[in-house]
DNA sequence: ATAAAAACATGACGGGAATCATATTAATTC
DNA sequence: GAATTAATATGATTCCCGTCATGTTTTTAT
């Protein structure tokens, strides 16, 4: 007979998600190819270098290839007017575009673009598919990949619509630490206006937080340079929203 | 050589994307399985009939199953202090929990609760993932049921962080008419608490706005009916956020 | 059928955050 | 290295929208 699971153990809210912007592992999964796939891959992908600043795919234009960042930092947004909504920021050794992996409607669900000089190796998406349809357990590790990107997204979708400013730039400073930097003291490769995309809030909104933050001695910054120094304080800034 | 594809047409904002709470298409996928597979899961599920408002799984427990939802309404949230996030609204003949499978993390991302009678088959996740790693077509198909869920879910996002009352309110009511009812008269087995959680806004929001579209004809209501009226005008409301 | 509880509705008020205006500083460009 | 542009910063103002208070209607329960 089947027991429905209902556990009565107390569940925090959110539990299992978290609001950064970026992922935590880098699940690899090239290494799950035969040889043969491998030798295609290689010969039908290419690699390209694009400057700071440049778009690697236009949102609505046709997806032709999956992308994988081999080097350097880009921002996954959709393009709003008059503001961009960023979805995840992703550093490298992550593959992009995977969401237009979709029977029927192979175009961009988003835009991408570089924060710092990056290559990128464009993928032919005919013979990614391929693979997908004759490789289960690569096919399933895509399913990884997708349902964790999938989980962070939910993480950011929460902490954008129910937390109010202080929360919302905690949770970016944090992920940013965390997952991008690795370090409590990193050089912003990001303008204000960059982290207003990030937080959805005015530049001056970002301007004004920050001061906050570094009035009250949990923050430092340098121009570029930002330092935490008080983390379980922005942890509870984030909790709270 | 390799010519990056960089179309110079328009793109409109947010093209490839809906803002709809729900799916447009119901892809099936159990076609895709073999006799002996369809037996297997036929003999590790488990059909449950749901009444009006319970839940089906909570975020943050276990997930030992995938959910068929074979007839009924449900929401799909993240948990929230003091209000949930409403992901989607899935009508029967949806798979649900599929962001589960997910190696080293098998807890549900969100919690699932009834909107109406509903009927739910529960499918063994360690089969399913079983299933998955041996039929490439049927994990290809599973992914593009994840891809669109996905696509609908930034649709929503957008929506809801960068539109607002009024747009946010115009989104609902057009993918409830042309995904979940299929008409534009529909009686709402939502309250106005619930479209506000739909809706990120606060009861009394949506009490006004509807009243707003009352008053300028977009709308009829009587009690628990709606009938759209006006949808170019609803549309556009949605356009401009 | 009547009581109790939800759900619906409306107005007043206040606050969070965007917008606008205007400096000031830093980074590019020629 | 001067000039131009972009980025950072700060204050004043406006307004969207949530909260609170209160009342009405509908639904549910006994």
């Amino acid at each position: 007979m089947y027991i429905y699971p209902q556990f009565n153990r107390i569940i925090m809210p959110l539990s299992g998600l978290d609001t950064c912007v970026s992922y935590l592992y880098e699940l690899s999964c090239f290494d799950l190819l035969s040889p043969e796939e491998k030798e295609l891959v290689d010969t039908r992908s290419v690699q390209v270098i694009y400057k700071k600043g440049e778009m690697i795919c236009k949102q609505g234009s046709f997806a032709s290839h999956i992308m994988y960042l081999e080097k350097g930092l880009v921002k996954i947004y959709l393009e709003g007017n008059p503001k961009d909504l960023i979805l995840t920021i992703t550093p490298q050794k992550n593959l992009m575009g995977l969401q237009s992996l979709y029977e029927g409607n192979e175009t961009f669900l988003y835009s991408i673009s570089t924060y710092t000089d990056s290559s990128v190796r464009l993928i032919d998406i005919q013979m990614f598919k391929q693979i997908l349809k004759q490789n289960p357990l690569f096919s399933y590790r895509i399913l990884n990949i997708l349902n964790e990107s999938t989980s962070q997204s939910y993480g950011r979708f929460f902490s954008l619509t129910q937390k109010q400013l202080h929360g919302r730039l905690a949770d970016i400073l944090l992920c940013l630490s965390r997952k991008i930097f690795k370090s409590e003291t990193f050089d912003l490769p990001l303008t204000r206006s960059d982290l207003s995309d990030l937080t959805s809030m005015s530049t001056e909104s970002v301007i004004r937080i920050l001061k906050d933050f570094k009035d009250d001695g949990i923050i430092e910054m340098n121009n570029k340079s930002i330092s935490l120094m008080d983390i379980p304080r922005l942890d509870s800034i984030s909790a709270k929203g």
